[in-house]
DNA sequence: AAGCAAACTTGATCTTCGTCAATACGTGCG
DNA sequence: CGCACGTATTGACGAAGATCAAGTTTGCTT
C-alpha cells in the first residue's frame, strides 16, 4: 500500500548529467534501471514541466477538467476529493512527495475528482500523450506506468472494508508513517497537513469521531498529539490495530 | 463505472479473418480501431489462450500466486475476494462476461486476492509479459491497457463512501443491470449468480440486512425478487437511490 | 489588543445496522 | 418419501458511531 517504488528524496537533480529532470518523480527509476538511449531521454526531458508553487486551498485541477497530464508531487500535500449530491465532501486520497496524481483520469480523459493543495505544493507535470508515446520506446517506463496504475487499484482498500473507527485511524497513521519514512522523514514524528475534517472525510467518519479516537489513542499512550503535530509512541499497538486494514 | 469500453457479445469469432482470437476480450477493439500489422496480430494470437470451463466453487487463482496473466471473462461470473484476519470474507468484485480480472496483480507480481467461479466460467487468458511487449508495438493496445487500469482505480467507489444499505443495494442492482445491458442481455430481468452472503460481503452489509433491504424494495414495488431471479420494476426509483453512489 | 471566524473538542442523545436466535425453504441424498 | 444440510428470511435486541448542541482554542484581521 505504501509506495515502495518511490524512494528518492532529492527534489531536482541539476547535476549536469543527462538525467536532469525531476528525480523525485517515480519515473526516473524506471529510466535509470535500464539502458535508455539519448533520444528517449531527451524526449522525457521535454515532456516534464515543473509547476508551482500552489498555496493552501489552491486547486490543481477540478472534476470534469480535460485530462492531459499526470503529475508527481515534489513537495507539499495534495488531497483529491469529490462532492456528493448532498454537498458532502468525500476525500479520495492524500498525496505526499513522490506520489502521482491524475492516474484515475486516463479512462474518461477527464479528471474525475478535484485536487487541492493542503500546503505549499510543487509539482512535476508530465504530458500523458507524450509519456505514453515515449513508453512505447522505453519498456521500463511502460512497466513503471503499469505498476503505478495497478498499485492504485488496490489503494481503496483502506476505505473499503467495514472496519471500526479505531482500525481506520490506526491504519491511516501507520500509512502516513510508512510513506514519510520511505521519503527519508521521521516515521514517528510528523506534521498532519490535513484538517480533522479532511481526515474524517477520508476515513468516512464524523469529525467528532476523529477527535474522540485521537484523544483516546493519546490517553492510552499510543500517540502524542498536539494540534497537528503528532508522535507515534506505541507503533506496535497501532500496527496491531491496523493489521486487518493494511493486510501485511 | 460500467465497462463502456467492452461491448461485443459474441464469444469467439472464428471468422477466418486475421482477427481470430477471442472477440469478447477488451483488446480486439483496440486492435481493430487502428492499423495493425500482420506480425503484431500474429503475436497477439499467440499470447491468447482460451481456458475453462471452471465450475461453481473452482478457484481461478489464489492470493499469493505468481502473477503472469490477466484474463477476460468469456462466460459466467467470477468473484474476487480476500479473507481478513478474523476469517471474514471480503468480496472485492464480481466480473461478468467481457470484464477483465487480474489487473490489480501487476504491481506486486502476485495476485493480491482469490478469484472463484460462481457458475460455469470460460476465460480468455493473456500472458502479461507478452502483452506488455506487444503493447510497445501497438499504441492502441497500450492505450487500451492504460484505460482498463485507470478505470479500475475508480471502481472501488461503490464500496467506499458511507452510504446507507438502501443506497448500496440500489447501486449494486443498477450496476449489474447496466453491465448486463451492455452485453446485450436484459437490463430489467436477470439471474443473480451470487449468494446473498456474497452480496453482503461485497456491499459490506450483514446477510440479514441484504435480505431485509431486498424485501423492502419488493414491498415498495421497486423490484420483484424470487430466489435468485430478479426483475427491476421501478428503475427510476432505484437510480434515484443509487445516484449518490454511482455519480452520474 | 480586541474581535471574529474557523477549527477543534466534549458531552448527550438518536439511528442504523450488526448480532443473536429461531424458523422456513429447497435441494440433494439415502 | 422424508431427512438433513445449507441458504435465506424474520424478529428482538444492542452497540458503534452519527447527529445535535455547546463550549474552547487558535490564528487572522483590524
Amino acid at each position: 500500500m505504501t509506495s515502495n517504488s518511490i524512494r528518492k528524496t532529492s527534489i531536482c537533480a541539476d547535476d549536469g548529467d543527462a538525467l536532469h529532470f525531476c528525480s523525485t518523480c517515480a519515473f526516473s527509476q524506471a529510466c535509470q534501471s535500464q539502458g535508455y538511449d539519448k533520444t528517449s531521454l531527451q524526449d522525457l526531458h521535454v515532456l516534464v514541466e515543473h509547476i508551482g508553487p500552489f498555496h493552501e486551498g489552491d486547486h490543481i485541477f477540478r472534476e470534469g477538467d480535460d485530462f492531459n497530464a499526470i503529475a508527481a508531487v515534489r513537495g507539499g500535500t495534495v488531497k483529491t476529493y469529490v462532492v456528493d449530491t448532498d454537498g458532502n465532501e468525500q476525500v479520495l486520497g492524500f498525496f505526499l512527495p513522490g506520489e502521482v496524481i491524475g492516474l484515475n483520469a486516463i479512462h474518461h480523459a477527464k479528471y474525475p475528482c478535484n485536487a487541492m493543495a493542503l500546503d505549499t505544493v510543487m509539482l512535476c507535470r508530465f504530458s500523458f500523450p507524450k509519456m505514453a508515446l515515449l513508453a512505447s520506446k522505453m519498456p521500463g517506463l511502460q512497466a513503471q506506468l503499469f505498476r503505478l496504475l495497478s498499485q492504485d487499484i488496490g489503494k481503496a482498500a483502506l476505505l473499503a472494508g467495514d472496519y471500526t473507527a479505531d482500525q481506520r485511524m490506526a491504519a491511516f497513521l501507520i500509512s502516513l508513517s510508512r510513506r514519510y519514512a520511505a521519503r527519508g522523514f521521521s516515521a514517528t514524528r510528523f506534521h498532519l497537513t490535513m484538517s480533522r475534517t479532511d481526515m474524517a472525510n477520508y476515513l468516512r467518519l464524523a469529525p467528532e469521531t476523529v477527535s474522540r479516537v485521537l484523544r483516546r489513542f493519546q490517553t492510552e499512550g499510543f500517540i502524542q498529539v498536539e494540534r497537528r503535530e503528532i508522535e507515534l509512541s506505541l507503533m506496535q499497538q497501532l500496527e496491531q490495530l491496523a493489521k486487518p486494514v493494511l493486510r501485511d
